[in-house]
DNA sequence: GCAAAAGTGTTAGGAGTACACCCATGC
DNA sequence: GCATGGGTGTACTCCTAACACTTTTGC
């Protein structure tokens, strides 16, 4: 059914994600530069326009493997964004998502068909972007921070596990806030999230720290 | 710009609002009949097609008033829904909201151009509902139930204030959850939500009940 | 042996939970 | 005066926050 009603034509949906790593205690988010108008040579999030015949995360996955390269990243639903003149285009409302890497790990293009530049910003030092990107990234961050006390998401940056100073850590940098050594790792294993694997590492100091990992359940209480 | 790629053409976006309201000491949603097709005769909850001129919000109102005559109630963000299916007649996006109010104090038009019927249906009695609305509206009570431990949503069901012993009630429909007098009492005080109005008011007992009514302030933490 | 970070235990305060009795009113 | 629900206080438990010393290793 083609709608003729203008009221109704000619609308879009974006699906957006702000790609976040954490990048010795300083939290970052991976940005593109834009080949094509609108916002032509500007930084924007990782994203674009949601095809018909694709759901929702298909749509984020084929956006992130178009402009990035990167294939299979957890993502975790973050907003909406649709004031109505958010695109100079047409009418697009955005749905948005987090999505998390390691950033030694995980590689991305530095340029594909419609970007280029792609590299971590920051999240002190994000210049303007594209469209309403600074906002929808803000809220990312917010969602993160939500996310990082209730749920396993962290663990895509740790796929070999990681040390309890490491992970408080990167705590402190997405939360922007300090804890006691003591009480986060008391807490962090006495909450069913983690679990020791006999190994050890070493972190800053020249003591080797116990590594853990993510078990596979998940948790729905608040953890800080 | 008319985009011509069959990929994104003909995209649309619903705005859809569940409705709650409790009735002595049950939680019920507002539900209406369609005239039209899709889904022609089936019940389901208010909404409709966000208009290019107007933002997510001001769509939400219109369909309201359009579908129920009802004007001015708060809405919360719900949640999205986008499964590519969702609807027969072209792809669709939902954003959904929820509502709140005083089914005693605001009426709704029984018949409206697209609508007849309207009625409230207690949650647990719902019937099929036309597109995903059942999904919706079961989200939209999980949303309602962790926004009235973290916020003062429940405001607009006591336009005239409220006595403890009467909002407890509403709080354990909705959370489907009994708790002790007491201990309810000192939460609900000991956060900085609600005060004193200096009336009484008599709700079961024939002890008369103190009146208290929501302050201004909005508050972050958990509730219950 | 000393510097640097890892690892551990105790205590005090606050929030949450469980629980029992008196109060005000209508009839 | 009795039935009905409204209003209050206290003790126990658990979670959180504050805090200092010992351990392991590299140099």
């Amino acid at each position: 059914m083609q709608v003729k009603n203008p009221l109704y034509k000619d609308q879009g949906i974006h699906v957006i994600t702000s790609i976040f790593t954490v990048i010795d205690g300083v939290t970052k988010v991976l940005l593109v530069k834009r080949k094509n108008s609108p916002f032509k040579d500007m930084w924007s999030l990782v994203g674009g326009a949601l095809y018909n015949n694709e759901d929702l995360l298909d749509g984020v996955k084929r956006e992130m493997f178009e402009k990035t390269g990167i294939v299979n990243i957890d993502t975790y639903f973050s907003g909406v964004f649709g004031k109505k003149d958010r695109s100079p285009v047409k009418r697009m409302i955005a749905i948005t998502y987090i999505g998390i890497i390691d950033s030694e790990k995980v590689s991305f293009l530095k340029e594909t068909l419609k970007t280029s530049n792609a590299d971590w910003f920051a999240i002190d030092k994000i210049p303007k972007l594209a469209f309403d990107h600074n906002e929808i990234v803000k809220e990312a961050l917010k969602s993160l921070q939500e996310n990082i006390v209730n749920t396993d998401i962290l663990k895509a940056l740790f796929p070999s596990g990681f040390t309890i100073p490491e992970i408080q850590r990167v705590y402190e940098s997405i939360l922007d806030k300090k804890f006691d050594r003591r009480n986060f790792r008391k807490k962090l294993l006495s909450i069913d999230l983690i679990q020791d694997t006999n190994k050890v590492r070493n972190f800053k100091g020249n003591k080797p720290a116990k590594v853990y990992k993510f078990k596979k359940s998940k948790i729905s209480k608040n953890v800080f």
